[in-house]
DNA sequence: TGTACATCAGTGAACGCGCGTTCACTGATGTAC
DNA sequence: TGTACATCAGTGAACGCGCGTTCACTGATGTAC
């Protein structure tokens, strides 16, 4: 995505709209991140690939931290948005817990730079973040949520909590080893998906 | 680790042992690695941790990428190792799914910026290897093995294909989930690491 | 209706720094004769 | 036993570049009186 070369010269935001351009640095960021083998994010880069002086992004973020962190929130946000879509009108339970998941696979395959920055290490501004306004904290909700429907229990049932981890631990790999092992002989995702949730959940309790 | 001040004078190889020095370079990368926030690589920073010139990483690597590589290739092989350690004189075939995945997260877990590295998305030294040759693939080979010795399977039985690649995610996804998620109330490893190999793996078909 | 002022949404030059990479060089140790 | 030469295991200065960060500045638009 990106090199250096896009500089559109860009108009200021009309008065009032400043925040506009706060939007823009996000979506500059994911275009530059969009490739996992992506060099580090630099601020320069950014500023260039709005368009802007290199300053103005001081104008909305402290430091490349915070941005990639407010890259992660808004791609999870759109995860979710995906999710929505796949279970909307979907009834049966285990049909449910079926597209959730795949629906989570397709969506960080599809944008694997992206989802590598969802996941990044912990930065500091990550870590001043209490647990459940962590990135993709309502994601993990939900999942947990699904399998408690799919088993008949409490959506507080700590069983359903540890279920819920196990799966997510599946997804992750399923995507994160997809991403760096692209040459690895990987089997069809959808089967996949299916086999590794159908184990993990057993029989459904309902 | 190793901030800029460790600027041990280090004395040079005698003849014949240059060859020494290219230990010291992944060692001195490993460290620098170590931490998995580290900031990235850079050569010089890696010939400061060694007390060497600059130009001295040359001799050895074409550049940070492959000398990346090359702290995967031995961490894998240290992985392995540990492996060993865990399987050796353990013959029951459930006992030894066991104790290698959890020697496999232990891993992991205890190198965490290193584990990083070991999955860090394709550089073109990596993507130049043929698929056999990946690092890691003699873990994920020993691990095929494993699960159609506990399921009856010959070796390379389909089906012992598929469920060691179920198995190799969740173990790929327990360990990164835990490295990038620090603040995640997650559940005791041990108990994790048997609870999701026994639902991915079933009752044994011996 | 003027007009002074405040605010907003940025700009642009300048700085010092660490980086990768090049190039010719060094000095100890072995080898041929 | 000498001695010339080759090889090995590096060194050190220099370069140009992109980076984060600072600082004072700009110019359009709204607001008070």
């Amino acid at each position: 995505m990106a090199i250096v070369t896009d500089r559109k010269p860009r108009q200021r935001n009309p008065r009032g709209q400043g925040e506009k351009l706060r939007d823009d640095i996000i979506e500059a960021a994911s275009d530059l991140l969009a490739d996992p083998a992506s060099p580090p994010l630099t601020l320069r880069a950014v500023a260039r690939g709005v368009g802007v002086a290199a300053t103005s992004v001081y104008l909305h973020f402290d430091d490349v931290a915070s941005l990639i962190l407010a890259v992660a929130e808004r791609r999870f946000g759109e995860l979710a948005k995906q999710q929505d879509l796949a279970l909307d009108g979907v009834v049966d339970p285990a049909e449910r817990m079926r597209a959730g998941c795949l629906a989570y696979c397709e969506f960080g395959l599809a944008h694997p730079g992206n989802y590598q920055v969802m996941f990044v290490t912990q930065s500091e501004p990550l870590m001043a973040i209490p647990v459940e306004q962590m990135p993709g904290y309502a994601v993990f909700e939900r999942l947990v949520d699904e399998v408690a429907a799919y088993q008949g229990l409490a959506p507080d049932a700590p069983e359903a909590f540890v279920t819920a981890t196990i799966i997510w631990q599946q997804l992750h790999g399923i995507v994160s080893l997809r991403i760096s092992r692209r040459r690895f002989p990987w089997p069809p995702l959808e089967p996949t998906v299916t086999d590794a949730i159908t184990r993990i959940l057993g029989a459904p309790t309902q």
